[in-house]
DNA sequence: TGTGACGCTTGATCTGGATCAATGCGCATA
DNA sequence: TATGCGCATTGATCCAGATCAAGCGTCACA
């Protein structure tokens, strides 16, 4: 597997730290140079290929590194390569003319960017974080679904569960309060980070700002940021460094409607 | 092909009236009974098919009617089968426990249900005005997209579309004023009758209430009426008789951001 | 011809969240 | 140790759109 670092900006302390210990929300990333050590490949798009596919898949993936503020994709590019995030986070962006924004998601390790197949994206995508990779030529996963069914089939299903996802956000997005939205958010990170650790925990890494999260939530940033302090004096939640800890869970699933 | 007439309510003269002579706003419907006289295919997902697998189609498909409010897929329904719209339009649309609801699109003539090939709904669908469809056993459909590759590379390439549509969507949710909502919604309608017509006109025929363009908008319906008829005062539009005509296009187009 | 239900419109008022405006804090660089 | 920058917090005020409350027109049915 080759190994490329198209970091853009010139390599910074953070850049360097990020490749010798791994950010510390994203324990996971790739330990080796090959799928068989690749910790996120259970929970990725690599999950339902059989273990004699694994050359395959080495033959046509790079590992790429990116730093934090880099643009992985750009909403006007043309696609050109696939992405599997191994390590760090990621958000989902449109811009519109204006300079009004919103967010379409973040992208967790074992995420993948470029379920659709065609070849523009619909979306910018900037690393929050330091990001490690795992980058395959479009033309190569093209190939690769013509070949073998399966994986276009993993790919359909895993569009079909992005598909609903966003309908569950379509949801929050217009039909739920400020605090509902906040609460929404949280549950749904702790889940996510809960699927990639193994294990729940009441503490909920947030290496998004305030800004990305208003911009996901349809809110502003002086709501974000209010709504989480009253959550904080009213003893649902406490904020640590980098994210918040859960201190009442039965509160946010109530507060948290249809689930 | 088989034809099953399911409308659960009692035969009202509507549901003669839409079988004898299409509803006025979908003129498009099966006009026989197979395949080679359907006036959707060419804009479906039976696009993909060569005139040689028609009989294949066939054989899986029924001709299945539903009267004004029917509920054609209820969210908690297991999925047992696919439909594909051949005349009238639907509202997808989920539920709150509270009552509250969002709609998460209207589904037209041409237009598929059942892109997840999962086992589940995720939302209800129900008739807005009496429909045609084209049904297929949920089993049959896995069938053939385990036969036929490009069927499902059909089926993805849809959801994928589905998914962008759905992205925009959330950016119309989080980010635009009412008036940029109403004025995006308009222009949306215009253009998919005019796929469907296969001509542009500005008469946009809105068969949905006005509660549901607020449920789908993320409005009340007052703020819908208003603006409308604000528009309307303004001599952007006319309101007519089942719908909308745009007076002045390139003030809608102005107002819709990033198009 | 009435009557009641339903969907739409319109007006008056309210309010959740936006906007405007400081202030504070941590951290990187001088 | 200072300086400045980016981000989060907090307060004061505003306003777009929600809520509350009538009316109105159409149509199915008595």
């Amino acid at each position: 597997m080759l190994k490329v670092n198209e970091t853009k900006t010139p390599q910074t302390v953070a850049d360097h730290a990020q490749i010798v210990r791994p950010h510390p929300h994203c324990a996971h990333h790739i330990k080796g140079d090959d799928c068989r050590v690749c910790q996120v490949r259970p929970l990725g798009i690599c999950a339902v290929l059989e273990p004699d596919e694994w050359a395959t898949i080495e033959q046509i993936s790079q590992t790429v590194h990116f730093a934090e503020r880099d643009t992985l994709i750009s909403e006007t590019d043309e696609c050109t390569h696939f992405y599997s995030i191994t390590a760090g986070v990621a958000r989902l962006i449109r811009h519109l003319p204006d300079g009004r924004r919103q967010v379409m998601g973040f992208a967790l390790p074992s995420d993948f960017l470029g379920l659709s197949l065609g070849k523009t994206w619909s979306f910018s995508v900037e690393a929050i974080t330091p990001m490690t990779t795992c980058r395959f030529a479009r033309h190569a996963i093209v190939n690769l679904v013509d070949q073998k069914p399966h994986f276009l089939m993993r790919m359909h299903e895993m569009a079909s569960a992005e598909l609903n996802l966003a309908q569950d956000h379509m949801v929050l997005l217009g039909r739920l309060t400020a605090e509902e939205k906040i609460g929404t958010f949280l549950l749904e990170m702790r889940r996510r980070w809960a699927r990639i650790d193994g294990h729940t925990s009441q503490n909920v890494p947030l290496p998004m700002g305030r800004q990305d999260i208003a911009d996901y939530l349809g809110l502003t940033i002086e709501t974000v940021s209010r709504t989480i302090n009253q959550m904080q004096r009213a003893r649902h939640l406490v904020i640590v460094p980098d994210g918040i800890r859960l201190l009442d869970a039965a509160y946010f699933e109530h507060l948290s409607p249809g689930a």
